[in-house]
DNA sequence: TTTTACTTGACACTTAGTATCATTTTTAAT
DNA sequence: ATTAAAAATGATACTAAGTGTCAAGTAAAA
C-alpha cells in the first residue's frame, strides 16, 4: 500500500523537486552568484513569486538539506554510549557515526560543496550552519555534565574546539573530493586533540 | 611640526569620519538592519553615491577596523616568545596580549559588538571575518612547526581548536558587557584545552 | 454542483550594490 | 592669477533579492 498524498499535495512535491534540479542544474554549471531566481522560475516554468512561495530564498535551495542532518547528527549525539564513561568518547562515537553517514552520501554533500565553494557568499553562509553543529555538540556536552551555569560554558568551549577540528577535517576531505576516509581522519584528528595541548 | 594632507585629503578624511559617526549612532538607536544607506548619507549631507566610494558595503562601516586588528594580532603572533620553546606555548602568549589590547580598546568593541548582534546578517558575517584570526594562529603553529605538507594540515587542526575557544571566551566577555578579565578568561580556557580531552 | 480553501501569476515596492556621465572642486603648471 | 589636468561629487539608470497584495484559477469538501 503505496500512501500518496491528494493531488494537490503531489503537485507541490513535483514542483519543489523542479525547482530544486533546475537549480541546482543552473548552479553547478554557472556558479550560485551568475544564476538569478528567475532564471530558475523560467527553467522551472513557474513564476518568480512562486519561487519564494517554496524557498524562503535563493540559497535555501543549497541548504536544504541542513536541518535534516542535524537532527540525525542530534539523534545520534544523544544515544551515544561510551565504553568508558567518559563524556568526549561518546562524542567521538557519534562523531565517527555521524562522518559514516556522510560517506554514504557522499555524492549529495560533493555536489553541495562544489557549489557553495563557487560563491563567496555561500561560503560565509556555510560556516554559520556548521554553528548549528556545534550547538548540538555543546548541548550534548552540557546534559552530560550534568547542568549548572559553570558547565554551560565550559561545555561551550569544548564543543567550539571539537568542532573547529572536525570542520577543518571535513574541509579537508571536501578539498579533496571525498576520496579520503572521513571517518578514519576524523578519528586521527580527534586523537591529536585528546592527547592535549602540551608541545 | 604637525603633518596636514592636502585640503582634498582633510576633507576626505572629515567625509569619512561623519559617515562613520552618523552611521553608528543610527545603527546604534535603530538597529543595522532598519538603517538604509539611504538615512546614513542624508545625516551625513551628501549623497547615496558617496557613500559607496567611501564604503564598498553599508556592513563595511562595522566591520572597518578588522583588518587593523587582524594585523595586530599577526604581529603579536610572530614575534611571541615562549621560555619553554613549545609552540602552543608561543599561541597562548600572543593570544593574551591580543586580550590585553582588546581590553584597552573595550568601548569601541562594546560599541561594535551592540551593532552586530542588532542584525542576524552582520553575526553571519561577524563569524566569517573571525576566521581570519584563525588562519593566522594556523599560519604561525604552521611556521614554527617548520613547514612540510603535513604540518599544514596539523596546524590547521590545532589552529581551529585554539580559536574555537578563544572565540567562545569572547562572545562570553562580550555577552556580559566586557566587564570581567578577558585575560584571566583566556587563560582558564587556554589551560583546559591544554589539559586534553581526557574526560 | 456549489462553496470553501489553497495555489498561482502579475504587479508594485524597497533596498543594496554597480556603472556611467556631467558638474563642481581641488591641485599643479605656466 | 589663469588655466589645464585630476579628482570628488550628484544625478540617474540599472540589476537583483526579497516582501506584500490582489485577482484569477484549481483542487477539496459539502
Amino acid at each position: 500500500m503505496v500512501k500518496t498524498g491528494s493531488l494537490r499535495d503531489r503537485k507541490k512535491a513535483n514542483v519543489k523537486k523542479i525547482f530544486i534540479e533546475e537549480a541546482v542544474k543552473l548552479f553547478l554549471t554557472k556558479g550560485f552568484d551568475k544564476v538569478t531566481v528567475e532564471d530558475i522560475a523560467a527553467k522551472a516554468s513557474v513564476s518568480r513569486s512562486t519561487f519564494f512561495r517554496y524557498f524562503k530564498s535563493k540559497e535555501a535551495v543549497v541548504f536544504r538539506n541542513h536541518h535534516a542532518r542535524v537532527a540525525i547528527f542530534k539523534e545520534m549525539l544523544s544515544s551515544a554510549k561510551s565504553n568508558n564513561e567518559k563524556i568526549f568518547d561518546a562524542i567521538r562515537v557519534a562523531l565517527l557515526n555521524f562522518a559514516k553517514y556522510y560517506e554514504s552520501i557522499k555524492d549529495e554533500l560533493r555536489e553541495e560543496y562544489k557549489i557553495v565553494v563557487s560563491s563567496p557568499y555561500l561560503i560565509a553562509k556555510d560556516i554559520e550552519k556548521d554553528r548549528d553543529f556545534e550547538e548540538a555538540i555543546s548541548e550534548e556536552i552540557y546534559k552530560r555534565l550534568g547542568g549548572g551555569q559553570q558547565n554551560r560554558y565550559r561545555a561551550k568551549i569544548l564543543a567550539s574546539a571539537i568542532f573547529g577540528t572536525v570542520r577543518t577535517v571535513m574541509e579537508d576531505w571536501f578539498e579533496g573530493g571525498c576520496k579520503s576516509s572521513l571517518i578514519k581522519s576524523g578519528r586521527d584528528a580527534l586523537d591529536l586533540l585528546s592527547g592535549g595541548f602540551d608541545w
